[in-house]
RNA sequence: CGGGGAGUAGCGCAGCCUGGUAGCGCAUCUGUUUUGGGAACAGAGGGUCGCAGGUUCAAAUCCUGUCUCCCCGACCA
């Protein structure tokens, strides 16, 4: 992408209505725009993070077997009435009155609705199990909204569904989806650690959170460091359901007294093995060899939209970021510093084709601005790689490579840039 | 929902106390010179002061109501 043809609303001053790093660099950077408390647009460049984001997500989910599908963001209230959730949930859910009085409500998670869909095609034993997800816009009415996207009212997020034969498959599943947040958010770039929950609305007793431990947390946890570098590879449920990390109410419910180091910390994933909780509301019966019986069910989120928040957050860059390579909205950037040359100018657009003839997804500040400008607004979206053409080429036909996750600057022959460019790529990968 | 703060140009703010019809910085536009880390000079455009009432000869400014946003707390898959 070229940046001329690209809009980034940059901002050089901060908005008075952000307070905290990452809602600050999101607003300065034109990732997002307010339109509401608790409601905002993804631009261009934030919206390209989060298509990073949901790339990651998908090539993992696919690979379990776990199917995309797309559920409505409106439901109707009646089938919340019969999982007795539409008065438990509290003035949180949104709820919507349509022409015809009929009542809406704009989901805050799907569970009867899945539960309703499963039940209306699979009808044999031989059809389960079953993994469904979707990546949605959900909308829980937040008393009060804070720090962007970190807790929106409308946000994105990914919720997979799971149907099993017994208590024991449900488990497998659990399992398996426990391991794939692991494996997903190290793609991410996000270290995370996971915390035995309490079930809360969702029902059910089994539950854990996968939690990114930062200062600016919003959410406390308890957890027993040796995890913070456990490999959980090896986990079986037994060894998952004694985890011995907590979130702060969990923690409390169950009146833990061992030691345990307490972190501020950003939730971003939870996953519950809630049973037959579902299954039984809507009378979900499926044929048996013999009778027949509930499927035993699972639900699993990822706040999507609240990850690039939590990068963030996360970053050790002083008021700014430098993207993991698979969520950077580009892999690398190329400065034209010098556009009064023709040669110059020649170079990067020959440069920048063969990136992207290579699959290579690139950035080129093909821009009439100054040097500065260009450095500052590199700087500003963060990607990791910077390839600086100007007086260097003319002179010695070289050109510099920043890398932005070890600060090192290189110069190296014209010749050499695209690959050295792949493999700083790839190593980071 | 309780407590606090704020709405004035695209962004950040001043002006309000003490009423006289709006200003600064950044951004934008034009021109010249610049150009390896947010350039300099010269000129220009842009605001029914959140909205609605009221007081007054006169309201950004005073009064009343209302909407919105932010912060702290309680809340929260």
């Amino acid at each position: 992408m070229r940046f001329s043809k690209y809009f980034i609303p940059t901002q050089k001053e901060n908005s008075s209505d952000a307070k905290i790093k990452s809602h600050i660099l999101m607003i300065k950077s034109g990732m997002i725009k307010q339109e509401a408390s608790g409601i905002y647009s993804w631009l261009p460049v934030g919206f390209r993070i989060i298509q990073k984001i949901i790339k990651v997500i998908e090539k993992f989910h696919e690979l379990a077997g776990v199917n995309q599908i797309l559920m409505p963001t409106i439901q109707s209230a009646e089938i919340w009435k019969k999982s007795n959730r539409y008065h438990t949930y509290g003035k949180e859910m949104l709820r919507i009155t349509d022409r015809h009085e009929k009542e809406l409500l704009y989901g805050p998670t799907n569970e009867e609705m899945i539960t309703l869909l499963a039940k209306s095609f699979i009808k044999s034993y031989k059809n389960l199990p079953r993994y469904f997800y979707h990546i949605q816009s959900k909308f829980r009415d937040e008393i009060r909204p804070r720090f962007g996207v970190m807790r929106a009212r409308e946000f994105l997020m990914k919720d997979a569904y799971s149907f099993d034969l017994n208590k024991k498959k449900g488990e497998e599943t659990y399992l398996m989806f426990f391991k794939l947040y692991l494996k997903i958010f190290k793609e991410l770039g996000i270290k995370v650690i996971p915390v035995r929950a309490p079930a809360g609305e969702i029902g059910g007793n089994l539950s854990h959170e996968f939690h990114m431990i930062v200062e600016s947390g919003e959410s406390e946890i308890y957890i027993d460091e040796s995890l913070e570098s456990m490999d959980f590879n090896n986990y079986s449920i037994d060894d998952v359901m004694s985890i011995k990390s907590y979130t702060d109410e969990f923690y409390n419910e169950n009146k833990i007294t061992m030691s345990l180091k307490k972190f501020k910390s950003i939730e971003l994933g939870h996953i519950f093995l809630f049973g037959d909780k579902y299954s039984k509301s809507f009378d979900f019966f499926i044929d048996a060899e013999k009778g027949k019986f509930l499927p035993f069910m699972g639900s699993y989120g990822i706040g999507v939209s609240r990850i690039p928040a939590a990068l963030i957050e996360g970053s050790d860059k002083k008021d700014g970021v430098i993207w993991p390579v698979n969520v950077s909205p580009f892999r690398a950037v190329i400065l034209n510093l010098d556009k009064k040359s023709d040669l110059v100018e020649k170079f990067c657009d020959n440069m920048y084709s063969r990136f992207i003839e290579d699959g290579i997804d690139i950035f080129y500040d093909d821009r009439d601005e100054r040097p500065g400008i260009k450095f500052s607004d590199a700087d500003l979206l963060g990607i990791p790689f910077v390839i600086i053409i100007g007086k260097n080429y003319l002179k010695k036909k070289s050109v510099t490579i920043i890398n932005k996750y070890s600060d090192e600057e290189i110069e190296i022959p014209e010749s050499d840039a695209v690959n050295k460019i792949k493999k700083l790529i790839k190593l980071h990968d």
